[in-house]
DNA sequence: TGGTTAATTATCTAGATGGTTAAATAAAGC
DNA sequence: GCTTTATTTAACCATCTAGATAATTAACCA
């Protein structure tokens, strides 16, 4: 990565289909390196590799039994995400506002177009 | 990129702090390449290329009135996204609810020490 | 102690990325 | 037509990335 402050560093982690797909997994709870490399075609060091990106992300984080480092999802970074999408989300909802009634002028344009013709 | 499908070409677009400080310039209306470049201290064919990025993730659309090619924002790719962390907001939500619990109990212990001190 | 299982580190490769400068294209204005 | 202004393309470079295989570390198990 180039620029490398938090949100660029979250975002690139999420850049991967593989590194989603492993949050997804995560999400439905705690699995060690094994379990979450199994749906995968790819070895394990690739992984291994995946799993390093997502915890300098802060999007994971890792414990220590035994022989196993089971993995568990953190959230803070993807609500910083979240908080920097809430700046656009005004735009998009605006935007779908107008569309919303611009359609309803053309509804309306129709109806009376409807009312001449009879 | 490796994965490209859509949401990961998004991802990886905006995990750049040039491009998304060029979306949060768009947010605020149209602008020229000139324009857009103006704040930044890299080249124009660097900020070109940035927005070709930006392009090809459907983030920003391009008019093209005489020699100037004045960009647009484009919601669409920030929907998806808010869509694919929707999924996400659950679970740091629940996260939120049980930590909010777990305070409260705390809370509720140090009154009922505060009342045997008493 | 030696073997098995879990995971990481080392080393390498091919391809992408972000930047550069120099040259090309495109339209406007004299 | 020639010059200026806006923008892109070409060619190049350094660095990063995602993957591979082979070797290493770490902990359990018998």
């Amino acid at each position: 990565m180039h620029g490398s402050d938090p949100l660029s560093e979250t975002l690139a982690a999420l850049a991967d289909p593989t590194r989603r797909a492993i949050l997804a997994r995560l999400s439905k709870g705690e699995a060690t390196v094994n379990e979450l490399a199994e749906p995968f075609d790819i070895s394990l060091p690739a992984i291994s590799k995946h799993l390093k990106v997502l915890e300098r992300a802060g999007l994971i984080s890792r414990g220590r039994t035994a022989q196993w480092r089971p993995c568990r999802l953190e959230t803070e970074p993807l609500r910083t995400l979240d908080g920097w999408l809430a700046e656009y989300r005004t735009i998009w909802e605006q935007r779908f506002d107008r569309l919303q009634t611009y359609l309803d002028h053309l509804q309306n344009d129709e109806e009376k177009t409807d009312d001449n013709a009879d």
